[in-house]
Formats: C-alpha cells, sequence, structure tokens
RNA sequence: GCCCUCAUCGUCUAGCGGUCCAGGACGCCGCCCUUUCAAGGCGGUAGCACGGGUUCGAACCCCGUUGGGGGCACCA
C-alpha cells in the first residue's frame, strides 16, 4: 500500500477506438498523475486473428492525441518489456509450468460435453460450467487420456472460500465460495488465455491499482485466486486494488457497442473535437471535479481526481453536452491558437494553403476572434469561413429560399449594390454606415430584413462572421460580384 | 436459470443522517443584448423508482419489490 501507485491501459489492437475505452484510459491515467505515480501502457495482442498492426498504430494515435503520455510501453519501454504480450509468450509458458508444479494449477482433460454429461446426470443445470472433476487424476488416468489422442488445458484450483475485495469505486463485493468454477489457464494447443495472461503481466509489471470497465467485475474472483497463486511462488507480489468502472452507454441504455458510430473515437477527432474538451467531456461521464463546477483542465483534473468518488452507475454518452463543453474550451483558446488549429482543417477542404500565404493568414487573423465564439467544432470553419478564401460562393439552396426568394430581396441586393459601389472608402465603418442608410433609412427595412439577403449573397448561408467585417475582408470586388449573383438567383426565385 | 451490479431533474451529476420544500451543468422555454446565427447576461421548466424498517430525524443506513445493466468459453 505504501509504494507508488502504477496503472495500467491495456487494450487490445482490435477495430476502432472506442470512446468508453479512451475514457478507461483517461481515469487511470488520471488517477496514476494524481499520486505521482506510473502510467504502464501495455498492448494485449495475443489474438494473431483479429489484431492488426494498424489498430495498434492508431491506438498510440488516439491516446497521443488525448494527451496520455505514458511512463512505460510500446515506442517507450520501461524496466518490465515488453509491453506487447506477442513478444511475451516465453514469459506465460514459464509461469504455467510453475503453477502447475506447485499443485495451483492442473491438467484437465473432459471436454464440455463430458461436463454437461455430468452435469445433466446429477440432475444439475450444465450452465453452472465445470464441475473441477479433474482436480485429482492419477498419473495413471492421466496417462490413458493422453493415449487417447487428448490434449489437456490447464485449469487453475479455485480456492475453497469466500472471493472478497473492497472495489474502488463500489466498496465491499463479495464471491461464494464453491460459486467459481476452475477456469482455463492454458488452452490444449499451449495457448495462453486473456483470464491468466492479463493478471501475470499485470504482476510482472507491478501494477498496483487496477481500474477497468465493470463488464471484468465477474471475472475478479477468478483473477484473486490466481494473484494468490502467483504470490504464493513468487511472481506477484500481493494483489493489486480493483477499479470497475460503470459503462459508457449510448441511446437505450445499453453498453456503446463498437457497431456504434458514435462510440468511435475518431469521429470527434475528425470533427474537430479539441482534445482537451473531449477529454473534459469524458471525464464528467462517472466523476464531477465540483459541486458546480464542469469545466475543467487536464491539470486540474489531475491534481483533483479521485477514483474513490468515481460513480457507480453507468453514464449516457450525450453529445450535446459534448459539444457545449467543447465549445467553451475552443473559445477558451488565445486566438493564435484557435487559429493555428483550424488551418488543418481549411487546408484540408483545399481553402487554404498549408501553411497559408500571407495573404490568408491576414484573412485568418482578422477573423478568427470573430469565428472562435460562433463554433463548436473546429471543422465547422470550412462552413463558416470557406466563402472568404474562394473567389465565387456557391450558395447554400436552404438559405437562398429563406433570404433570396421575392421582391423584396432583389430590392435589398439592389440598395446595397449602389450604396457600396460609389464608397469612398473600403472599411468596415463605412460599410456599415453605407448598408443602414441604404437599406435600414433609405427601404425602411428592419434591420433583420435588410441584412438578411446581403449576408447570403456574401456568405453563402444564414450564419457567418459578422457582415460588415466580413465584406472589407472580402474586397469591393468580390462583395459586388456576389450581390450581382445573388440578385440573379432572387430573379430567377 | 445462476451470479454480480446499478437506481437523485429528459441527460451527466452534487448530496456521504439534520444546514435539502434537493445544488450545478447540458437540453428545453422565456426575456435582455443585437445587422443574421451564435456568444454573453437574467429568469423558468423538471428529479430523490416503490414498500417496509432503523432513528428524535433519511435522498443519504438496512431489508425487500420493481426496473435497468453486465457476466456465466479452450474470446479478449
Amino acid at each position: 500500500m505504501s509504494s507508488a501507485v502504477r496503472t495500467r491501459f491495456c487494450p487490445s489492437p482490435t477495430g476502432m477506438v472506442h470512446v468508453g475505452l479512451m475514457r478507461t484510459a483517461l481515469f487511470n491515467w488520471a488517477h496514476a498523475r494524481h499520486s505521482g505515480g506510473s502510467f504502464v501502457f501495455r498492448i494485449e495482442d495475443t489474438d494473431a486473428a483479429r489484431d492488426s498492426e494498424e489498430s495498434y498504430r492508431h491506438l498510440l494515435d488516439c491516446l497521443r492525441w488525448l494527451g496520455l503520455e505514458w511512463d512505460e510501453g510500446p515506442e517507450v519501454g520501461g524496466p518490465h518489456g515488453p509491453y506487447r504480450q506477442s513478444e511475451r509468450f516465453d514469459v506465460y509458458r514459464d509461469v504455467a509450468a510453475r503453477l502447475l508444479e506447485a499443485g495451483h494449477a492442473y491438467e484437465s482433460f473432459s471436454t464440455n460435453d463430458e461436463v454437461d454429461a455430468r452435469r445433466l446426470a446429477a440432475g444439475q443445470d450444465p450452465k453452472l460450467g465445470y464441475d473441477n472433476a479433474d482436480r485429482f487424476l492419477t498419473d495413471a488416468q492421466k496417462a490413458a487420456f493422453r493415449d487417447e489422442g487428448r490434449r489437456p488445458v490447464l485449469r487453475l484450483r479455485m480456492p475453497d472460500e469466500d472471493l472478497v475485495w473492497t472495489d474502488l469505486v463500489r466498496g465491499e463485493i463479495r464471491f461464494a465460495a464453491g460459486s467459481v468454477p476452475d477456469f482455463v489457464l492454458v488452452r490444449g494447443n499451449g495457448a495462453p488465455l486473456y483470464p491468466f495472461v492479463n493478471p501475470v503481466d499485470d504482476a510482472l509489471m507491478r501494477i498496483t491499482d487496477v481500474l477497468r470497465g465493470e463488464d471484468l467485475l465477474p471475472s475478479t474472483p477468478r483473477q484473486l485466486a490466481l494473484y494468490a497463486a502467483l504470490t504464493d511462488i513468487g511472481i506477484a507480489q500481493g494483489t493489486p486494488r480493483f477499479g470497475h468502472l460503470p459503462y459508457v452507454t449510448g441511446e437505450g441504455s445499453k453498453k456503446l457497442s463498437k457497431r456504434d458510430p458514435q462510440s468511435n473515437l475518431d469521429v470527434y477527432r475528425d470533427r474537430g473535437f479539441l482534445p482537451e474538451g473531449f477529454a473534459n467531456y469524458l471525464a464528467l461521464l462517472g466523476w464531477s471535479i465540483a459541486e458546480d463546477r464542469d469545466i475543467f483542465s487536464m491539470a486540474e483534473m489531475v491534481e483533483a481526481f479521485d477514483v474513490t468518488r468515481v460513480s457507480a452507475n453507468p453514464a449516457r454518452f450525450d453529445l450535446k453536452k459534448a459539444e457545449a463543453i467543447n465549445a467553451t474550451h475552443l473559445r477558451a483558446l488565445p486566438v493564435e491558437e484557435f487559429t493555428a488549429r483550424v488551418v488543418p482543417y481549411l487546408a484540408g477542404a483545399g481553402l487554404v494553403a498549408d501553411p497559408p500565404t500571407p495573404e490568408q493568414s491576414a484573412v485568418l487573423e482578422a477573423i478568427a476572434p470573430m469565428a472562435q465564439e460562433r463554433m463548436v467544432v473546429l471543422s465547422e470553419a470550412v462552413g463558416l469561413l470557406g466563402f472568404l478564401f474562394v473567389d465565387e460562393v456557391t450558395i447554400d439552396p436552404a438559405a437562398a429560399e429563406k433570404q433570396l426568394a421575392g421582391e423584396p430581396a432583389v430590392e435589398v441586393l439592389d440598395a446595397a449594390t449602389a450604396a457600396l459601389g460609389e464608397l469612398a472608402e473600403w472599411s468596415t465603418p463605412a460599410i456599415e454606415q453605407a448598408l443602414k442608410d441604404a437599406l435600414v433609412e433609405g427601404l425602411g427595412r428592419k434591420p433583420r430584413q435588410a441584412f438578411g439577403p446581403v449576408r447570403v449573397a456574401v456568405s453563402g448561408r444564414t450564419v457567418s462572421p459578422p457582415l460588415y467585417e466580413s465584406m472589407e475582408l472580402l474586397g469591393r470586388e468580390r462583395t459586388l460580384a456576389r450581390l450581382a449573383a445573388a440578385r440573379g438567383v432572387a430573379t430567377a426565385g
């Protein structure tokens, strides 16, 4: 208990990266950092059929994107490597042999059919699982099975006592003695199984605190037994603390499945969620920093994090709230930082060069403060600011229908064109004055009706950065051309 | 079926026996500001699943019911 906290994150590199998985990583990371401990990253790639190198790389990338740096693990190394299970088979073989030799594990020859048959014969439900029947096979019996060509699995002998632990998030949890059958450590073909390798590596890597999803809670009693055995043979130094985190659920209240598009971290990254914003939201799924506060930085989270105060009930992923949290972080960014983060999105859409040209930079610098408070995620910059970086805008059909239909729009556009065409000085104040004079005073239009068509003409949308500033940045030529183009649309409509 | 687990506004949560006719946030609804949309400001809507205990006193403790979730592999 007195030694430094060591937590770990140990995903399998299969498929996409799940937001619930990242929440687990975040909590492990925060728990370690809070206490000045270490965060270990291990890859559980023992399933060659499902694991992929691409997925492995993506996992590292996602962890780094979120800002969860690890102290030991892939590409970083450490004293307990290797950190990929595919490179540790010798270790498992050795530990399995020692468990067998010490009598904590034994060879089991029963097939599933035989176990079921025995359960049925005894009037029991086959669902009870393995019946521990092979615990005391004699050497002669084993030899006989081998002669039949059977390959034994290796099973752990479960202790005949209640298995209890104090869960970091749930308090005391108890499984009655005898309720968990002897389970398989190593397959007949020699392949070590997850319930075996996971605790072995945790023990060898000296993990002190295991924070994982609640789906693993029912397998904890088996691990407790394994730990006792590993400790007995000198592999482990006691049992770690366990904390079972609640699920992150989707619609309904089912656990967010891997198939649910909402569970893929990539969709949030691609949309331009800020890592600090997304991490903030993830942290809120089961944890809170204070009674009246929910916006905080990673550093503040580390400072305040306490696993013991993590809620035990499942949390639904709420996109709306995630966006709101992100928007707050987005607005809090220094403008230059905001601009720098927006550039890749604009460049990706072919709107600016990467890095932007001096002219593009000037426009960006001018518009950034006004764009920043209108956005929720970075990718919105493409739609919001695109009109500033192209020669002609494509007018959004819905916006056109709303603002450019009919005679009033034509009048407004004509008046605006006349007023702007003879403007002596092309500046925001001058444009504002001229438009107000021409449209509000001149035509007697309500501001709302006066500027709507102009905005759509200039930006192509009903939502844009402030109008006069936008026009100034656009320049007189492009502005007038757009008013003319919009007038064509208005007339046609 | 068996085992485990969870239960406060629509959602995420604060609450760890009295200071709670339950606080914050998102959402939603108003109002203000306003050249659109936002942002910002102000206000409002809405909740302790149910039943028994324990206690002077229960959202908080105990038991049960109901409801939700998960697990019962030679997958991870």
